[in-house]
DNA sequence: AAACGTTTTTACCAATTGGTAAATGGTTTA
DNA sequence: TAAACCATTTACCAATTGGTAAAAACGTTT
């Protein structure tokens, strides 16, 4: 819970009611590996705090693989905030990737909080900004690289989660198939 | 000076008062072909608006080449906010592709709105989230495609863009030579 | 029209990656 | 322990893309 608190304490100065208000709210839950917490096509109906675990946001392409965008771990927001907010359905999912600890904010408890602490749309705005800051410098300079390159830039942004993430899930966020994948980790060492 | 005054309205309601003091706050400036807008290791010191023309975003890779990240183009607004906010040097050019019509803002300008303008702070936020999402929808799902769908699928995007952009420029957005860029546009017709 | 610089196309071969299939390794379950 | 299941590795060949170089097309200036 501690985290959390942390977190928010980086967007804006709240009080020591304020946060324990926050944190009163919160649900701890577990997800277990490989379940979703949100579904491409459905609307978004909570807010996770991850506390400890890996998720992976993934879309379907054309071809109807399910393609891994990006990774969050380690006290990060996960949320499809955009659609959350205006209530339209994501066209993402979100997955644990390992078993997660997570504190979760339903609709309600979010509004709860909204209503209750002044400035907290614009703490939240910051915290979403934040997040979709971060979406790119995970995704973004992918494509003008050759796989090896995106590989060890993965390495670099992700160091402590390549040996907690199946490798068909790295291969679709380096954009190879796992075998190609597979061989340049030979090819590497 | 419509464009901009229907742009802003997207975000927020303003009075005609108001639309016009930020309109008499905007400087028309023409920007040449290849001329850069803000440039990488420089603080942004300016927030334009494209009335015509269209912007090409880039940065450099590990071998030092130009990379096209996206293109903006008419009626959108092109800064760094996060760097013209935190007045940090950018990560990226911004260089105008064609002949570019701009509305600029100083600093001075923007910061001479928000403290005219209630509200205005949010409304340049939700404006700044907008172009964060647009960034991530322009760019994103290009990794896990081939060449050649990379290619479709910014055709369905950019429709009016392909024949006023130098290949190169679409080839470094693709992520492959042009060479590679020219022969597969060969082998599409 | 000629000369120039720039952009785009083409060609060739090398390197990278994909697709299919099978083998290996590890973990869970009966 | 064996069987079943899943993840990962390896192998083979085909397809795609890169690198280098040259030719062609285009636009601008003289």
């Amino acid at each position: 819970m501690e985290a959390l608190t942390n977190y928010i304490l980086k967007f804006g100065n709240l009080s020591k009611e304020q946060t324990d208000f926050i944190a009163s709210k919160a649900t701890s839950i577990t997800l277990p590996k490989g379940e979703y917490f949100s579904e491409a096509g459905k609307i978004p109906r909570q807010v996770a705090f991850i506390i400890d675990g890996i998720f992976r946001l993934t879309f379907y392409n054309n071809k109807g693989e399910e393609i891994t965008n990006y990774f969050i771990h380690g006290n990060q927001l996960a949320v499809d905030y955009e659609n959350f907010e205006a209530r339209l359905p994501s066209a993402d999912n979100l997955q644990a990737v390992t078993d997660c600890e997570l504190l979760v904010f339903s609709r309600k408890d979010w509004d709860d909080i909204l209503n209750s602490i002044a400035g907290w749309d614009k703490i939240a705005d910051r915290m979403y900004r934040k997040c979709l800051i971060e979406t790119i410098e995970k995704r973004s300079p992918l494509v003008s690289e050759d796989a090896t390159t995106r590989y060890l830039s993965f390495m670099e942004k992700f160091p402590a989660l390549a040996n907690r993430i199946p490798l068909s899930y790295i291969a679709s966020y380096l954009g190879i198939t796992q075998q190609s994948f597979s061989r340049i980790r030979r090819n590497i060492q």
